[in-house]
DNA sequence: GATTAGCACTTAACGCAAAAGAGTGCTAAA
DNA sequence: TTTAGCACTCTTTTGCGTTAAGTGCTAATC
């Protein structure tokens, strides 16, 4: 990434701009630049600098009579090789510990407040994804009878996900024949795969079931239904009203598209599972490919437990996003969560091992 | 309500007025409202009526060279009493069933899919709420081993509703030791309600258990995180993007506070909990005691199940809303869960009796 | 007595030109 | 290579007369 060809004080002047328009929103000036960075020369110095870095594409004009805002790769350039790097101070690790720690044992919940946390801390949007994972498959059923027509259907994935459904059936349910569906369903359906699901497998459960083969479609059904919901992903977000705050969201047609996309999930998830770092990513603008997203910015990391991905926090801001301090943020939230899961299997192992012995 | 002492006239030319306002958003004058409502008398008479029902509260003056705007008093009387009665078509109400029959299983997805039908029926943000019912009792507990320090907790409450929780547990779960727990809580705990789970109890239970009794602390926080979970209200908002359509809205720091309020719930969870009545509830600006909805009207309809509440969906939006087409789309949509709860509740009825004889 | 035509009056909205302000690019000197 | 200085450009603000919409009132009419 042939960045190095700038001179330190080219790199002083684009990260001073940048960070000045992070926080006041306006273009800035060579004035500006000049009195608030201590930059030994003068502002007809830092105007040719300016122009030059407007020629390389990291500084953007709006008019002939303003001051230069970032470009998207001014803002790539700022992220990538500008940006301090970040130090998280033991306070406010105890405090997300303590506000997550509680929030262990629910996927979901522990998504959700996790990205309610990073929008409170960064004062951006966050945003909490449980991702395609495309290969869901049951390890486990179980059947508790409620009543003479409906009873619930435990499911526990291979994951370890837990999800329960009510089913409701057309005729009184015939005595033990629930204990059957459940052995059957144990035996027929754990470790494959939904699209595996097909019409001979349930042909064989219905002969099986004798009487009781009508409980067979609605309870197939509704075992489908729970692993594509599993699979599928889902979004949530929270602190939509700081997006306000931004005059860039001043438009309303334009937000209004944005909440819009936002809602509809699908491209955002989309985005989210073709994430290339496993680290913290940042998009910046139109790197999303998303068009409404052309003046934001989208950064999330991974949460992830034995090595593989469980879900995905994030922050949704203007362009002009704080990185500095949403990479810190969303880097001490992924953190403690990783370090908590690692405890977590940490002290399982030593308790299998104990078994064991 | 004496709202009789208005002449015919008058109620004609109010309710021209409201409709102009609400699908043209601007001030109406006596010139439109002759001109687009057979009305046999000159703008001059129609000004003269207006003044009146200025005068008496129905209709506000932006300023003296503007037309009119119908007060708050305007609209209730608007929804009390000249809104026409709608009727249903019978091709909706088929369209609004097959969407909703597939969900009836998941009492938070009906809701979620009820208050999306209507935001995008209505084109307004539709509102999804389970209220508080602080009398939530479990009547079954099971539970499904995972692994040696994994249990899922299945618990169904009075009310019908499951769910599920995992628990980790720090020592390695005793061989049976889960049976007996099972037995435990469905004895110890079926019927009683969350402020009725007191140390004492929890002792006797740990006492039971004997060597495994490391195993009733996080199981009874689950249980009761549980109860509280079933009990606490729950909202969900779709199709906010709808508002920004209206240029009511246009205001961004007051979206802003609006979204703030929307997000942190309690305020309308407790408005929604506080409705008067059992049908169509309307709630026109300032009429709603939270601040930040003074330019907005929220229309609700409780949904029940056997008589008592089991949810609420709704609809946001500026307070010029169009009450008829949103009384109308709530009417059906509450009608078509309604009957099918009922359509439900025979055929349980007549199952039962049939397994009786 | 109710209705209507006509007109003066009020006020927001619009358009436009002048002034102000901000920041640049360039030139010439240090 | 840096910098002071200045002319230039373009946006933003301000002020002001004009326009348009809609009313309230009065006097004539039904």
């Amino acid at each position: 990434m042939g960045h190095e060809n700038l001179s330190e004080r080219k790199k002083l002047i684009l990260k001073a701009i940048v960070e000045a328009h992070i926080d006041g929103g306006e273009p800035v000036g060579s004035k500006y630049i000049m009195q608030n960075n201590l930059l030994s020369c003068s502002s007809a110095t830092i105007r040719n600098e300016m122009a030059e870095l407007e020629q390389m594409g990291y500084l953007v004009q709006p008019h002939t009579s303003a001051g230069r805002v970032p470009s998207e790769a001014g803002y790539r350039f700022y992220v990538d090789a500008l940006v301090e790097q970040y130090a998280r101070t033991t306070h406010e690790v105890v405090q997300i510990n303590q506000l997550l720690r509680t929030k262990m044992n629910e996927l979901d919940q522990l998504l959700d407040t996790a990205s309610r946390l990073a929008s409170t801390m960064t004062n951006y949007t966050g945003i909490a994804i449980k991702p395609k994972s495309n290969s869901v498959t049951m390890s486990k059923f179980e059947i508790i009878p409620m009543d003479q027509n409906n009873f619930a259907m435990v499911m526990i994935s291979s994951g370890g996900v837990v999800k329960t459904k009510k089913v409701k059936t057309a005729e009184t349910i015939p005595e033990g024949a629930l204990a059957r569906l459940s052995e059957l369903f144990n035996s027929a359906l754990c470790g494959i795969g939904a699209d595996m699901i097909t019409l001979p497998i349930i042909m064989r459960l219905e002969v099986e079931m004798g009487d009781a083969a009508f409980l067979v479609n609605p309870t197939v059904k509704c075992v489908y239904e729970v692993m594509n919901e599993i699979d599928g992903g889902e979004m949530k977000l929270s602190g939509l009203n700081h997006l306000l705050k931004y005059p860039e969201y001043a438009d309303t047609e334009e937000l209004g598209e944005l909440l819009g996309t936002l809602e509809s999930q699908e491209e955002i998830l989309e985005l989210v599972s073709t994430a290339e770092s496993d680290d913290i990513n940042v998009l910046i603008g139109s790197e999303s490919s998303v068009k409404v997203m052309n003046n934001s910015s989208l950064v999330f990391t991974p949460i992830k437990k034995n090595g593989h991905t469980i879900g995905v926090i994030g922050v949704l801001g203007p362009r002009r996003m704080n990185y500095k301090q949403v990479l810190k943020t969303l880097g001490d939230i992924g953190g403690s969560i990783t370090q908590m899961m690692d405890e977590d299997r940490q002290l399982k192992e030593a308790n299998t091992k104990e078994g064991d012995n």
